[in-house]
DNA sequence: TCATGGTAATGTATCCAGGA
DNA sequence: TCCTGGATACATTACCATGA
């Protein structure tokens, strides 16, 4: 091949293309016309000699030698990027961006809105999307740059995403204020539950992914025990929702547990046995680390979680091991 | 310093293939 | 048959090197 045919443009042609697998779009997504594009991946073409993307009705298909390549031409666009902005003074009320973030409705409710509210007048002009962790791996959505940051349990990665912790989130046991069977058991508000209750009780569990166990069943497990997880749901919301109109415990963040007292006719109590206590973190893709606006983005999420006294929720949780 | 010519990038017009 | 979108031919423009 020869590196003198090529330039930092047909790089950023050839990242549109990969992206669009349209030349009209990677035309109109770096702002050239159809045909410089169709000219310029003729010129990567004749300098790589391969195709690069064939034509398949209306879609141009990247071929294996492209495909190949995709990763390290965008690993070496952000580079440059990166270069480029630490080079500038980084103003964040000049900021024109969406970050998109990621987690459970837990964030999406209690994170979210005051975070906004904060960036809003540091940064009028950032906006945010917030992804529900059933979206997809947190790896990939990281790697094709669907994400800017995942907040979520500890999770097995690859050593290219970055991550701190947030805060600790302990359980806390909910019920509806009314609930006949803690009532008549004589527990008040805040008080341990009984074992024998907690295990007697139908439970309602957030499950992602559709399982019937979690943490509290792990901790019931190592002492002989079991309760009966009844209903199964994917977002902490439905969760309180069916606790507040029913008779059933659920197990849930103490942060959550916290707010859905304050919001719904529902109680909390202590567990009647200690279960793990999960660490939530922040996971980012490790080429952001020194990006400014990034870097930012995170200070930002790390005060937001903090002013919300997250931690020190955390820290009145006794429940942990 | 300026005129000239070569080269490359890009735009316009047009053709053609594929899908609905 | 019409519409969409990629490819191609040709014209224009910008940039650069060279020589007077």
């Amino acid at each position: 091949m020869n590196l003198n045919a090529l330039d930092l443009n047909l790089v950023r042609v050839f990242d549109a293309l990969l992206r669009e697998r349209s030349v009209t779009r990677a035309g109109e997504r770096i702002g050239l016309s159809q045909p410089a594009v169709s000219a310029a991946l003729n010129r990567l073409r004749h300098a790589l000699n391969d195709q690069l993307f064939v034509r398949r009705g209306n879609d141009m298909v990247p071929t294996p030698r492209a495909e190949s390549m995709a990763e390290p031409v965008r690993a070496a666009l952000r580079e440059i990027e990166r270069v480029f902005q630490s080079a500038e003074k980084f103003d964040p009320a000049e900021l024109d961006r969406t970050f998109t973030l990621m987690g459970a409705d837990f964030f999406s409710m209690l994170l979210m809105p005051p975070l906004a509210a904060r960036i809003a007048t540091l940064a009028p002009g950032v906006s945010f999307r917030f992804l529900d962790s059933a979206r997809g791996d947190v790896s990939r959505l990281l790697q094709e740059d669907e994400i800017d940051a995942a907040l979520e349990r500890p999770l097995d990665v690859a050593d290219w995403i970055s991550s701190t912790p947030l805060f600790h989130s302990p359980f806390a046991i909910i019920a509806a204020r009314g609930n006949t069977a803690v009532r008549q058991a004589g527990i008040a508000e805040g008080e341990r539950l009984p074992m024998e209750l907690f295990c007697e009780l139908p439970h309602v569990l957030r499950s992602i992914d559709g399982s019937m166990s979690g943490s509290t069943d792990e901790a019931l497990d190592r002492i002989g025990r079991k309760r009966r997880v009844s209903l199964a749901l994917p977002h902490f919301q439905a969760v309180v929702l069916a606790v507040a109109n029913g008779n059933y415990l659920a197990a849930v963040p103490r942060q959550f547990a916290v707010w859905a007292a304050k919001s719904l006719p529902v109680a909390t109590y202590e567990p009647p046995l200690p279960i793990a206590v999960p660490e939530i973190r922040m996971y980012w893709h490790g080429r952001h680390d020194d990006e400014p606006p990034h870097r930012w983005l995170r200070n930002q999420i790390l005060e937001a979680v903090a002013a919300l006294g997250f931690r020190d929720a955390a820290d009145a949780g006794g429940t942990g091991d």
